[in-house]
DNA sequence: GACACGACTGGAACGTCGATCCAAAGTGGT
DNA sequence: ACCACTTTGGATCGACGTTCCAGTCGTGTC
């Protein structure tokens, strides 16, 4: 048998980047979810080889991780009203960090599970100078600061699960409605608590609650270190 | 060529119950975590073949939820000291949760993903009674029952992903030393509030410091609904 | 202007995964 | 002794992440 060459398509004349891998990569995790990236997809949408994707990355988990901490990076960016209390800058610290998680979810699940180490120190500083300008006392800087960067991570997280578990299709308010009918029905016995919420959830606007969880912790920071002992 | 019947090892006299298989499961995700349970191993722990599995459970997700289930339902099982005051209840189920989840790092990934909607209500109904009995008002106990659970899902998970990235034969403290001499070294400039705090990341004790989030949590409860208002 | 060399590409192939299929083996009723 | 139903586990499938490598382009050198 001949040594038979490869028949190859034309290469390509704009240039490959890491960018814009990465840039390819969120696209088709928003569009399609954390299951809808593979590098089938992803070499069909740039018109490649797995090879040449291989090339800029190390592999499937790094791509993950840079994907993440673009929108995370592009997330904490829009963060420049200087002139504000530090209540409202977390406040809005906050609120960008659960809207970019709600508009990408499959941020959360990457947050859970390892790229927690690349993102985590840029979000941990831009709270953390606010807990600090709160007038926390300086022992206190890195427990504060820890317990918020926790509660909104941990409820944009859940947040987005809710979200991705109803599937982009169902409305949300038929979808509560219909979970808040399940739990009137439970056994009043054994469930005393969620029977009697259920109509709390149903009617319950998701960055509201979050919201007020945000000024819950705030509140219990001011109980805890009055701003009067540390400043 | 003949029929060729196939040659098949004897079947199991020990009846494959559901029940067997989420042991299983369990104990595969725990020695070997979220990515060491597949049907490969599962069958070959089990001596058997995935038709066999898949005739109990319909498929991974679910096998997932069920073990999930059960180790939550396990956590939440031991909070039988009735008679305590309900911050102390408060504290002590979400403890135990938090050290279900760092026992079995993998939950965390799952609540985070799907089988929230299983094991969620159990956790709701446990921290929303003692929600009810600190006499916080009607209108307000989905909000701040919400808040909890988030919170403690939150740092349970975040606390388990910081374990997991370790690796189960890295020390814990050398790995916060190394983590916190990283953070000493940062650009003053850029990170003034990371570099700071890094001295105390290394000490923090990740259960006191979930126990403190707890308790400013409560805190925030008693400030902005004061006993005397709802009960 | 030829030539070589390194950067970059993409098609083929590999091993493993979750899942399905189905012949065989057990079980219980008549 | 027979049959219908339940349960099992080996073989197999398509899709995934990853690796391999023949090939192509751009650039510097003489």
């Amino acid at each position: 048998m001949p040594p038979q060459t490869r028949r190859r398509s034309p290469r390509r004349t704009d240039a490959l980047t890491r960018e814009r891998i990465v840039e390819a990569a969120v696209e088709l995790l928003d569009a399609t979810g954390a299951v809808g990236l593979t590098f089938r997809t992803l070499t069909d949408h740039l018109a490649t080889g797995p090879g040449a994707i291989y090339w800029h990355v190390a592999n499937k988990g790094e791509l993950l991780e840079a994907a993440t901490d673009a929108v995370v990076g592009a997330a904490l960016g829009v963060d420049t009203s200087a002139e504000s209390p530090p209540r409202e800058r977390i406040r809005a610290v906050a609120l960008a960090l659960f809207d970019a998680i709600d508009e990408h979810p499959w941020v959360a699940a990457q947050l859970s599970a390892g790229s927690w180490q690349a993102a985590a120190p840029r979000i941990f500083e831009s709270i953390g100078r606010q807990v600090r300008a709160l007038g926390v006392p300086r022992g206190e800087w890195f427990t504060v600061a820890s317990v918020l960067v926790q509660y909104i991570l941990g409820a944009a997280a859940q947040n987005a699960a809710n979200a991705q578990v109803l599937g982009p299709g169902v409305d949300r308010a038929d979808a509560l409605g219909a979970m808040a009918a399940t739990w009137e029905e439970l056994d009043p016995e054994d469930w005393p608590f969620t029977r009697t919420v259920a109509g709390q959830m149903a009617e319950h606007d998701d960055r509201e609650q979050f919201l007020a969880g945000i000024d819950l912790a705030l509140a219990g920071v001011d109980a805890l270190h009055p701003p009067s002992d540390g400043r």
